[in-house]
DNA sequence: GTCTATATAGAGATAGAC
DNA sequence: GTCTATCTCTATATAGAC
């Protein structure tokens, strides 16, 4: 992978994330990466193909960022806090633009975009981390997937709100709304 | 209002909850209310004016179901239950489209589109109605809101996750978890 | 590998006949 | 009030020179 590739990736990731997949075209990441827009088509065939790299870039970014919470705390308490207090950590970007996750797996959605099934391969791997997190808590498999569901659906749904009320009270008390939950599933 | 008109709002607004806002042409409403597109700027001078209108209807519509929900129901439990209960009654279009009002703010938030200000008001007005109902219930103020909040935003990513996974187990299960918290509140 | 020039299609929007 | 014809702009995509 050249550089140059690589620089489109990250810029279209970005430019995705902020404006919608739809709503940025290759005028945008040209000016963001420095091409021109007939030099794309050296790197990728189609749009739908720099939207491919993007999402198969972000399950990779993805499954680095586990793991670096995996090696950061030893124990799946403290790996699912981490993973709470990404809304508190991203607050800004949230509150602009949504959780990249949910908001890509939307947009394709109604699209019925092709790439729909990959971008949904970005939840599954949350929920297959935290599922695995729950199961070393000591859950069965059933309850670990219910859990892993439940934490993700209450991530989507603060990240929601936060973007459309902008509420920084709420987003700190929805999570720590969340850390007690966490916390009780633990101790029954 | 001519019925043209407010067939060409009810078309609108159903494919811009379908496809999207901006994924959704002159060509692909006009098909549907079977004129042409010439004909489109007799009724709208611009998109988004249709825009505008069909978040105007939503706002009515909502309205209108609120009230029905107050009449239906004459305690404020069942008002909050009714709220809850829409997950499962609109399961079929939730799984395809997700949740109409946190799809289209979160479109036009990434639009930064002018109109996304009149969107949020339809957020505002089931918050306003659902704290009201916890007001009801013996709340004060700030703990109604929280809840109100709280509410919704459960509601928004159960939604979400429902429209990425389309796993009918997961909503049921979690609007009766849902329905636990809420009954766990009322004797708190 | 990067560029300019261009093809093609579709969008929103306008003009004017009926 | 509805139509056809058309304008303009912008998007994706291609061709071919350097």
């Amino acid at each position: 992978m050249t550089s140059k590739r690589l620089q489109i990736i990250e810029k279209a990731d970005q430019l995705f994330y902020q404006q919608g997949f739809e709503n940025t075209s290759f005028a945008d990441i040209a000016e963001k990466v420095k091409i021109s827009r007939g030099n794309f088509y050296h790197h990728f065939k189609s749009k739908n193909e720099i939207l491919s790299a993007v999402i198969e870039h972000r399950i990779l970014k993805t499954e680095k960022m586990l793991e670096i919470w995996e090696y950061d705390e030893s124990e799946p308490e403290g790996r699912i806090k981490k993973f709470i207090y990404i809304l508190v950590m991203n607050w800004s970007k949230i509150k602009l633009y949504g959780c990249p996750v949910g908001t890509l797996t939307s947009e394709l959605a109604k699209l019925r975009h092709p790439a729909r099934k990959e971008a949904n391969q970005i939840f599954s791997l949350f929920q297959t981390w935290l599922e695995k997190q729950f199961i070393q808590l000591g859950n069965n498999n059933k309850n670990a997937k219910k859990h892993a569901m439940h934490l993700l659906a209450r991530s989507q749904g603060i990240a929601t709100l936060a973007n459309a009320f902008r509420d920084e009270e709420f987003i700190n008390r929805e999570v720590q709304d969340l850390i007690s939950w966490f916390q009780n599933l633990s101790q029954s």
